[in-house]
DNA sequence: ACCAAACTCAAGTAGTCTATTGAATAGTAA
DNA sequence: TTACTATTCAATAGACTACTTGAGTTTGGT
């Protein structure tokens, strides 16, 4: 129990932040806390070359942080546990409220996001107990069924523009997605406001939601 | 609003991953958490060479991990945020609960970690409420006067072979330190029970138990 | 048995990170 | 001014990291 072991304890805890110290891998984590998915799926969603996203899921594999699991001929890779989401949270918010330039960054990434109101998860979950607001989820339904916040309605971002005319008038069209760093909520909200309806962004996303004690749903779109 | 935009934001919170992706620096930032210090001060508590803990440090700075601020003719660093902690907790955690690597460099640091008794915050409030418990924080003055555990008594590891016998006979002795990656409560313990005083330790340490929703008290040692 | 699909592996190059050394700077004290 | 202390800076060699390319492996279908 010398210093030569304290080293090596260290040694091994920073190869988990070395893991996740590289921006391509951790829009995979970001993608796979909403998400299990294959290799495939998520070089696509994450615009990296094959080889590529397969080495760097290798490397979170290596790290604990993310499962492979052979399924037929794919291979789909998910979280090894939520407290892989919790760390990649907790990173992102020092981040934004550390370094003013993520800060800068966020606003060209997501430029509506302060002219838009938000809403606090406790007043969404007042708002759905009331029978007044509607959660709209912006993301892919894949991530939707994989789970979503009890009572929301999936209608992805790239379909909102056909089926926008089925929201009520009346009620609060609460949009939620991936959470700070995805744009989808931001750009249905946009739509929503545009049709004459009142509306509000949630910024967490499902994972933040059920560590604030909330319910998760999942299973198949509702029709 | 593009994929650039994205990776840019990615690009600069992967930034902040790599600052704390590297043995030395989580090791400055686990002593910054217990107390700010000085660059001297901190080369020697972490074996490194004065210019090189100056460059980790300065990389934690500008990752806005930690402040220096100079007072007179040193300069004193700090952490720049309670979420810096949380970060470092939370990586912790999950290095511990993913790699059984780690549970075992774990197990040879601190060899007797599953040998002696844990307890937990709450049952530690209770006994303090009761008056049965005496806590002992083992980590040096310097730390225990930047924040400690309410009704704690300061013995270094250092002193603690002389000051033994003023212990009371009758209570519960539950020694702490910096937390998980640190030895000083599991050697106090030792000595504690090896005198035939009953005994327990805290896993946590000051920044989680104040996490926890703990109050902190700060000020010199009560003699 | 053979083929195709979905991944992984190996090797190479360009780029990045670390620790050390010795020099430079900013405050303090005489 | 000068000397001294605490810290930072600059340069460098050696060790890692990332992405690409092309080849290899495993599974499922025909």
């Amino acid at each position: 129990m010398g210093r030569s072991d304290k080293e090596h304890l260290f040694q091994l805890i920073a190869q988990v932040a070395q893991a996740i110290a590289n921006p391509h891998r951790l829009e995979l984590l970001d993608l796979l806390v909403q998400a299990p998915r294959s290799v495939e799926q998520l070089a696509i969603a994450s615009a990296l070359s094959l080889a590529n996203a397969s080495q760097h899921l290798q490397r979170l594999k290596r790290a604990g942080l993310v499962i492979g699991e052979r399924q037929g001929t794919t291979i789909r890779y998910r979280l090894a546990d939520p407290g892989v989401a919790r760390l990649w949270t907790e990173l992102r918010r020092v981040a934004v409220s550390q370094l003013a330039e993520v800060d800068r960054a966020l606003d060209r990434y997501r430029p509506a996001r302060r002219r838009f109101p938000t809403i606090s998860v406790k007043d969404v979950r007042a708002g759905l107990a009331r029978g007044d607001v509607v959660l709209l989820d912006a993301r892919p339904a894949l991530e939707y069924e994989a789970g979503h916040l009890p009572g929301a309605i999936s209608i992805p971002i790239d379909q909102l523009p056909r089926r926008l005319r089925t929201l009520p008038k009346n009620a609060l069209i609460v949009t939620y997605c991936r959470g700070a760093v995805c744009v989808d909520a931001d750009e249905a909200l946009e739509q929503v406001l545009a049709s004459g309806r009142r509306g509000a962004r949630l910024e967490e996303n499902v994972a933040e939601w059920s560590q604030a004690g909330g319910r998760v749903e999942h299973g198949a779109v509702a029709l």
